[in-house]
This record gives structure tokens, C-alpha cells and sequence, in this order.
DNA sequence: CCTACCGATCGGTAGG
DNA sequence: CCTACCGATCGGTAGG
């Protein structure tokens, strides 16, 4: 609603991100908004209430991020598309993706559920991906698309341990596809057929 | 020292690992001890030390793990032994693993520093296969080496959100092998010259 | 937005 | 290993 609102979630994230939501207390996010703790709750129902702001706010990001991703293009263009998307958010987001990927299991009753479904659907997404650059014959026909999109949302989910705001992640999303599409061994690279 | 203080480690490592750090207290933990929590006290000197022990139990699985991995092996069999090892460990041993990888940033003093440190040389030792690797032409020489590493070991680390024990997880490792070491293109794969 | 307060719980200790 | 307790802090509320 209000900037003061927008100001207290944002805030709230990164003290979040930084200790943990059972690690931060009210007091805490009230000292770094410069105002008394008591006066927090004309602005939220709860703390609960603040952890689950910032999680919706996560999950529509990245949701948002898969969405923009072009339906005209080759498998691997986007994949590629997608890990740039990921990576994009987590480095401009980095307390919100940092809450979304490690703190939402201190979610309560039915916004834990919602959370859950958030993110298996975006796991979902992923998934498809890969599953259709196979079935058009783009991927090798054998490949294991089940652990290919474990693997790539291993290091995007990963990503918000170590990214540093400020990096290049096109370019980073680029050094993992030149792995991942062609391996380690990367053999002399033809095109298929 | 006595099996009643490994019991309390272990109880403490699953609270920590289900609820987070902060999100369990002393009285949680007594009670699933069975006791008071003013009998734990007997047993350890704080609620810090018990993920202390926690975290050097991780840090010694872990790194006991890459000990084991043969000396002479080619690049590619290193590594498979190395993320094999690593996966048996998590399988085996969910609860460190993940109080590990997620609350070791709860340490103080000087145990964060140890643990840090402890991090970081497995991470080096992660790189240094990969080096070696391209090194001895066994890997492509433009191999992204950094990049590599930081791959496989994010699917490593982000392995405790979603591992089950019993999961076969020798074969896990070699259904991620069969796609980083030839990639999701996966043209034939002639041996190297 | 503040002051003053609520009951509950926190990690930890004393004394047995 | 227990009971009884410590001061500090928790999330949240009342009343202004």
C-alpha cells in the first residue's frame, strides 16, 4: 500500500536474509527503520505477515522472470533465456530471492502451501523445458531432462549464496550453458543431424 | 565423549536442521532428549557449542569424503568418486549435512571463522579436479574451470533440500555425470584425439 | 508514531 | 538428572 509499507517489507527481507526470520525480531526491523517497535504494527498485521509479503514478492519475480522467456525459440536459446532471467533476479533481488529460496519453510498454514505450489510449478516450468527441446529433437534423445533441470536450478538456487549484486550474470548464465550443453569434454561441436 | 553427549549432538543437528538454529530452543531440545532442559547443561556448555559440534561433524564428513577418492584415476573417474562420495554423505547423513550447508552462518567468533575456512578449502579442493583435468588434456582446454566447479558443487550443496535417504545415490552422481561431461547435446563421444 | 505494558519464552545457573 | 529461579527478550496490544 503506502512507501512506508513498501519500505517496511523491503526492509524487513534483508534483515530476513541477513540473521533469519527466527533470527530477526521486531525490535531489530524497528531499530533499522528508526521508529519504535510498537509502532510496526500500524503498518503490518504481524511478523508473519512481513515473511509472507516477501515471499510472494519472490515467487512472482522469478514466475514473472520464466513468463518473459520467447516461445518462438530454440530449446537451448531458451534455456538460456530463462538462467539469464534467474540469475537476473537473484542479483538484483538478492534479500528477496535469498528469503524465497532459503527461509519460506518458516511459513504458516495455508501461505506455506501456497509458497510450496509456487515453487514446485516453477520447478515444473524448468522441467518442460527441457522435456520439449527433446521431444523436438534439439536435446539428445536420451537425455535425462529429470536431473538436466535438477542441475541447472541447483546452481540457480545456489546463485544467491555467492553472487555479488553488481555481477554480470548474462555472462555467468552463458559460462554454465557453454558447459552444460557441450560437457566437460566438449568434443567438437556439429551441428545435429 | 559419553554416548549420552553424541545423542545430544545428533538430537540437536535434526531440531536445527527441521527448524533452524534459532527457531529451536533448549526446551525443545530437552524435550526431545526426554529431560529438562536445565539437565542439558550437564552435557554441553551451550546451545552454540551443540552446532559447533554439529558443524565439525559436517566439515569432517565432507572432507573425509574427497580424502577417499583415488589418487591415479583419470580426471573424469575423480570427479564421479568425489560428487559420489559427496551424495553418500548427505544421503547418510541428512540432518549434519544440512545443518552444514544452511546454518553454519549462525556460528560466532571463532568457530565462524573455522567453519568458513573449512568451506572454502573444500571448494578449492572441488576446483583443484578440475584444474588438474584440463591440465592433463583429459578435460577440453577451454574448460571454464571456475565455472565447472561452482556447477557440480551447487547441485552438491542444494542436494540436502531435496535428497531422501535410501536414494541410490551412486547412480544420482552418475546421472549428473552422464550430463556435465558430455552435455545436453551430447554429440558421439570418441575418446579424446 | 510513542510510551507503557502484557504473558510467554529465551538461554543459562544454583543447589541439590 | 530435577526444581526453581535469574534477567533479558520475545511478538504483540492498549491508549493516546
Amino acid at each position: 500500500m503506502s512507501a512506508r509499507h513498501d519500505e517496511l517489507v523491503r526492509t524487513s527481507a534483508r534483515l530476513f536474509a541477513e540473521r533469519g526470520y527466527h533470527g530477526t525480531s521486531m525490535a531489530d526491523i524497528a531499530a533499522a527503520m528508526g521508529v519504535q517497535k510498537g509502532s510496526l504494527y500500524s503498518l503490518t498485521d504481524s511478523k508473519q505477515a512481513l515473511l509472507v509479503e516477501a515471499m510472494r514478492g519472490g515467487a512472482a519475480a522469478f514466475h514473472d522472470a520464466l513468463d518473459a522467456v520467447a516461445e518462438d525459440a530454440t530449446a537451448v536459446d531458451r534455456i538460456r533465456d530463462a538462467l539469464r532471467a534467474h540469475l537476473r533476479v537473484v542479483a538484483a533481488q538478492l534479500d528477496v530471492a535469498t528469503v524465497f529460496t532459503r527461509e519460506w519453510r518458516f511459513l504458516e498454514g495455508g501461505a506455506l502451501e501456497e509458497i510450496r505450489v509456487a515453487r514446485r510449478r516453477y520447478e515444473e516450468r524448468w522441467q518442460a523445458l527441457f522435456r520439449e527441446g527433446v521431444e523436438q529433437a534439439e536435446l539428445r534423445a536420451d537425455l535425462d531432462a529429470e536431473a538436466a533441470a535438477l542441475l541447472v536450478l541447483s546452481a540457480a538456487n545456489w546463485a544467491y549464496t555467492w553472487l555479488r549484486p553488481g555481477t554480470d550474470t548474462d555472462r555467468l548464465a552463458d559460462r554454465f550453458l557453454a558447459i552444460l550443453v557441450d560437457g566437460w569434454r566438449g568434443y567438437a561441436t556439429p551441428g545435429p543431424g
